[in-house]
DNA sequence: ACCGTGCGTTTCAGAATGTAACAGATGCGG
DNA sequence: CCGCATCTGTTACATTCTGAAACGCACGGT
């Protein structure tokens, strides 16, 4: 049973909403405003989902997002201003949707939904107790996406943050050609410039530390005027 | 049989009021004052329910109940004064009904009624909200939420306050990925300033009672420019 | 064989993190 | 009301990680 919050300075709208949702099989708490919210999160679980009134006393919703983006909570905004400035602005702040008010409770109802489906394939939240370790493993190589642990044909490897993250791309995508662009996309979400070599002195310590002899690898190989391509079973020796 | 606390000055309201209720099956304690009521909340568990007369001498009903509103005490307000201002400002300070003097005792039983049954099965209002799970597992990792004791398989571990705040918000969320402004916000409720390091202290500390090799933690990881995850199972190789 | 470019490697400084020391805040007992 | 102990955030310093720069080898083309 998805648990919402719900914040709204109107005492009617909050009370029709809880017991419409609460029908609909959610478990629902409602607050009336910013400092109510974080008491409640600073005592429970965030919830699944929360749905934020954006005219509050006191500080707004928008305001509410933008601070509680980092916790990973989808957000759906509410507001009783239907224009379209609103709307960027409230999906800019890391809402998730938008239900310009007054709304058919059967939209939002479909809203919620259609958020928590989109979210749940990520979400851990309190679901499953016994949650498997994520793994990601191409030939002898094993990486525990939680743990950030790594082992070779076995063996534990010690690897820092950046090796890790580099491994884990070439993991993900085997026996294909990766340029530097490419992989700068990936690691930092940015073009790099032209004499970054930040890759290159990134992939010779994680050589140092997966390949047998780092001066011939076999598996994280270079291809001279491209890229690096990172094979899992390991070349053959001629 | 509940438990009503009345507050009020005016020793023949109080002895009708004490009688009426007691008629009609409540626990009834009154008191003249603000630090007699003190002195009672002092040596006895919380009232369901306290009257708190606005105009009393020396500190006022709004006062006392501003001051009571982290206990979680549902309030009715009792005044002579019926505008509403007093309206809004005794509503404001966290009481959950107001009734103004003079009133019918029937109505206030009335009131009375709705408030607990309010208050009772899924609290609507800024109080407690999530029913909370007395238990919090994890792996090996027990915390009473009642209690905040702790125990790491089965041996109780010595955590303050602090530290019992941060491991929650762990266990709340095992193997996901906690930025520390998600653990500052979840913890205070705002955003971090640029140099604030008192997430890495308390992580430091936490470690330091709950992991067997602190500077190898299994459990509470760093992960190097994100932040840090909880995994109650430990980290093995993969 | 010569030369320019690409790449591996080392070095070094800045950033991120762990941790100890310190100090203000708080609560308690006397 | 006054010490005393505890807790908690701040600060400073040590350690580790990371990217920029420098250097030199290797490759490929002439």
């Amino acid at each position: 049973m998805p648990t919402l919050w719900l914040v709204d300075d109107d005492a009617a709208l909050r009370d029709l909403l809880v017991q419409y949702l609460r029908e609909q099989g959610f478990a629902v708490v409602a607050f009336a405003d910013g400092p109510a919210l974080d008491r409640a999160l600073h005592e429970n679980p965030p919830p699944d989902l929360l749905l934020l009134d954006v005219m509050l006393p006191g500080e707004d919703g928008l305001s509410i997002a933008r601070r509680l983006g980092g916790l990973g909570i989808p957000i759906i905004m509410l507001s009783a201003r239907g224009e379209d400035i609103d709307r960027i602005v409230g999906l800019e702040v890391g809402a998730d949707d938008y239900l310009p008010k007054p709304f058919n409770p059967r939209e939002l109802l479909a809203r919620i939904r259609a958020v928590l489906r989109r979210r749940e394939p990520n979400t851990v939240s309190h679901a499953a107790p016994v949650a498997p370790a994520r793994l990601l493993e191409q030939g002898p190589f094993r990486l525990d996406l939680d743990t950030h642990a790594v082992s070779v044909a076995g063996r534990p490897v010690e690897l820092t943050e950046g090796e890790f993250q580099l491994l884990r791309i070439f993991l993900e995508q085997p026996r294909r050609l990766l340029s530097r662009d490419a992989l700068l996309e990936r690691l930092k979400g940015y073009e790099r410039s032209p004499f970054d070599r930040s890759i290159d002195v990134r992939v010779a310590r994680l050589r140092r530390k997966i390949e047998s002899d780092p001066a011939h690898p076999r598996h994280l190989l270079t291809i001279r005027g491209e890229g690096y391509v990172f094979v899992p079973e390991g070349r053959e020796t001629p």
